[in-house]
DNA sequence: TTGAAAGCGCTAACAT
DNA sequence: ATGTTAGCGCTTTCAA
């Protein structure tokens, strides 16, 4: 492969002229100008990247952290990431199954200029560790105490909350809650909205409608369908709130074959942002959540402290809204008017 | 960031030493050992990637190239490759929207071991071009009449015939086929399987049985939502073949809603390994495309070249098969028995 | 077994 | 405007 020197000697100047009008530092005249990118286009020749780290210290190389081995799991936030990244010139390396401390050995190893953790395990002492390297970082997902940490996040809760009141509103009292992954935080934070909204409404708790899966699966479908279907038909649910529209398409399955009308009989929502729910027959009652924003955000905020090199932590949670389609509907008891 | 300088200075040894010792190459004194691993110890000490790729001309990086924006497109393949990849100790760098001119440049910035071509436009002399370079590369797919590069690529011709076959079979003749993306070589592949099982069995092609889409749209949902629902009633096709399950999946809603019985009055197939279609209802007749055989198998054969310094060029061809599940059934004229 | 030193390809400070 | 040169952090050859 062609280096400096090579492009130097056949345009017949320094390799200090060369790097210079490479990298348009410094000035130079049009002619030898000329010359050197003359050379350059004969000899096919590119800068290497790994040489120009080395002497400079930085990579252009910006690393998004995946805590499980899931790429698909959230694949709207690392696709809209992976975007806004590359657009601003950074190669972008994915690395599946981190933890914190892999992070750290990462960042140690010099060769990323900056990290998206995506839903990182919460670990007080490893992200102290991450903190030191003096590293840039931004947190999507996977809530933390501290303030002095960059952090996108979304408002599960709230989107738990809600999609559990507008099931309440409608006359709902017994809400099966099936989330997909009892490991990710996200979960528990809709299933902490789902709680507050029982009790603000003081509807009694039931253990019975709680259903939770280890997360190893990838056929999120299944969780959803064996949730229905495993489900103790005495427990009477006339809801169903999903952490997932995936799981949320597998309990539709599931009433399908049971010959349980959606919604007349059962109302269903779920959380995410798939496409597929719009065309879904009936279309899927969900809570919309800003993963694209989410991850566009992430990227712009790191780009940003690595480029201007500003310290300025930047915290920001972006919230769900209820995309109000066909799966949920009026209590039966109360369209049959069979309450006392 | 503590160096190598660092952790000589502080066991006491030559930086030639602390190099040996943690490449484990050369010998030393089990003493000198212990002190040189303490001193790492104590400083957190990593080895620069970047130094250490530029003395020795590897980085242990290697490039997953799509030619698309669309992470999504063929996420298994990318899992799956990225899994073997990171096991293998290789970092993975992943590139939206490449061509072959994209995949020269950044062979030629050097930041890269070897690349994973998914689904590439064919192109001869960009192809050439990136040959020329001596880079380890395998294409995934997006088919080559060159011989001397290394290719996995799966038998979609196969797959499109057997999937018409099979509808023959059941007695179906007019089969509407829609493609996702008419810009891939892939679904021009199933359709040559289609055309080819159609010309054998001596029915006549029909323009107004073809439906393709220009690709630009994530929701796949929508295109087959859409082809189904625009369709003129009167080509009175029985069959849908659709080159993506997703794809399928939208015509299997605008089916329910235009209270067409499936598979009764209209069978379906689909194309892919999405899970979801084990659990839709009723469960969709697939052909199942062995994506993540495909990736983990171009990974390793990447690694190997890399690693071994092999330059055998392997080609592999994997086979679709045939998913017998719940939207394929005798065509109603024959149920029915009122054929003459 | 260990150390000294060259050099990977580049940038940038300094000199001209 | 251009050239000379030090040095980024590491591996590896050669000498001791």
């Amino acid at each position: 492969m062609a280096t400096i020197k090579d492009v130097a000697a056949k345009a017949g100047v320094s390799i200090a002229t060369v790097s210079r009008v490479l990298n348009r530092t410094g000035s130079c005249t049009t002619e030898t100008k000329e010359k050197v990118l003359q050379a350059v286009e004969e000899l096919g020749y590119r800068i290497n990247l790994t040489a120009k780290s080395l002497k400079t210290g930085q990579t252009s190389v910006i690393g998004i952290a995946l805590s499980g081995p899931y790429l698909l799991e959230t694949p709207m936030i690392i696709r809209s990431a992976l975007i806004v990244l590359q657009r601003q010139g950074f190669a972008v390396e994915v690395i599946l199954d981190a933890s914190m401390d892999t992070c750290v050995t990462l960042m140690k190893e010099g060769r990323l200029d900056g990290l998206l953790l995506i839903d990182m395990q919460r670990d007080e002492a490893s992200l102290k560790r991450l903190i030191k390297t003096e590293c840039r970082f931004v947190l999507l997902g996977g809530d933390t105490d501290r303030e002095d940490v960059n952090l996108v996040q979304i408002d599960f809760f709230g989107g738990g909350y809600a999609a559990t009141k507008h099931l309440i509103s409608r006359g709902h009292r017994e809400i099966l809650f099936a989330e997909d992954n009892t490991q990710l935080p996200y979960t528990q934070e809709i299933k902490r909205g789902y709680l507050f909204a029982l009790d603000e409404n003081g509807i009694p708790y039931s253990e019975a409608l709680l259903k939770g899966d280890s997360g190893d699966s990838l056929n999120k479908e299944s969780i959803g369908y064996n949730s229905l279907n495993r489900l103790d038909i005495k427990t009477n649910a006339s809801a169903l709130l999903m952490t997932n529209d995936r799981i949320a398409q597998g309990a539709l399955s599931a009433a399908r074959e049971m010959r349980i009308k959606v919604p007349a009989e059962l109302s269903v929502i779920g959380f995410g942002d798939h496409s597929q729910s719009d065309f879904s027959r009936p279309s899927l009652t969900s809570v919309k959540v800003p993963y694209a924003q989410q991850g566009e955000l992430g990227a712009e905020i790191l780009v940003n402290n690595i480029r201007r090199g500003d310290s300025i932590v930047k915290r920001v949670t972006l919230q769900t809204q209820l995309a109000l389609r066909h799966t949920v509907t009026l209590h039966p008891r109360k369209v049959h008017g069979d309450r006392p």
